[in-house]
DNA sequence: CTCAATTAGTACTAAAATGGTCCTACATGT
DNA sequence: ACATGTAGGACCATTTTAGTACTAATTGAG
């Protein structure tokens, strides 16, 4: 259930190299190497990643990749945005609105709700925390749940 | 991004049907005809629906479907698991570990963690509310994001 | 000034998931 | 018995996803 496709994990992957070194330049066929991705697959991911701007590319002899801000200025969200585009949770979401009858709009409605949920909690967890580099700050609140925040995101 | 399948839509629609009349009996084609929802596809979701015990049926003439409990005790994560199977944000989360290196896996884990808060979250909302049938608690406390949910998480 | 390394872009192919149809068997009230 | 309706599976078409290949552009080094 709710599945990321799998370019977007090897993403995150490659990220996490990008991010544990950021002083270097890494060339594509390097961070294949040591991922395990295929060269021609990480090379068309650096791409996506360059046009989405979480990279910075320097091309010629001794070109390579690099992060273009810190890791934890990159969120999860930044990473789904731009391999997998701003799709909802819903067709029915995303555009044409040919939904049956108002059962339908009302329960696509909810999704939308639980979406913006949860996109709002992937943008607060940011590239450094998903690949384990920052030590996880340990805020101890007594977290409410996201059923409470959907409560209040309607608009 | 983070889509859940077309056929997971239909399904809480039809839920959503059946949740809004509890009592009645509906059949296949009804719900069908009232969904716009093509009969086969709707008649092979209610069977997955029953598989999973969230519907009840009733064979023979005048059979059909009903909700087998209250619409508040059919949790979001509970259809997602009957239609699309426990599935992990990851294909590497769901099984055969070949990761290629260390910071794969520290970004697995990454994901995993995610998954989980996401996972609880879908639990914490009903059917009832996703339909829009429950006139929505509007509890209002201070919340807290998810990202200090996941610091909690941590096995 | 030429060559090798390396990114950029595009087009294509193969494999898998998804959405949808059809057919047959079983149950049950009239 | 028969009509109505669910149960279950086999099956096909379409779309998405993943991966490959090829060509162009850029730049440092000899």
């Amino acid at each position: 259930m709710l599945r990321i496709s799998r370019l977007t994990d090897y993403a995150t992957v490659i990220l996490g190299v990008l991010a544990a070194e950021p002083e270097r330049v890494h060339t594509a066929t390097a961070l294949a190497a040591r991922t395990r991705i295929a060269a021609p697959t990480a090379s068309k991911l650096l791409k996506q990643l360059h046009r989405a701007a979480l990279v910075t590319s320097i091309r010629g002899l001794h070109g390579g990749y690099q992060l273009a801000r810190p890791a934890r200025q990159i969120s999860a969200a930044a990473i789904l945005d731009a391999l997998e585009g701003p799709l909802a949770l819903t067709d029915c979401a995303a555009g044409h609105g040919h939904c049956g009858i108002e059962e339908t709009c009302r329960v696509g409605r909810g999704w939308q709700r639980l979406n913006l949920a949860i996109r709002r909690s992937l943008a607060d967890v940011s590239l450094a925390e998903l690949a384990g580099l920052d030590a996880a700050p340990t805020l101890s609140l007594p977290t409410a749940n996201l059923k409470d925040r959907i409560q209040h995101d309607h608009e």
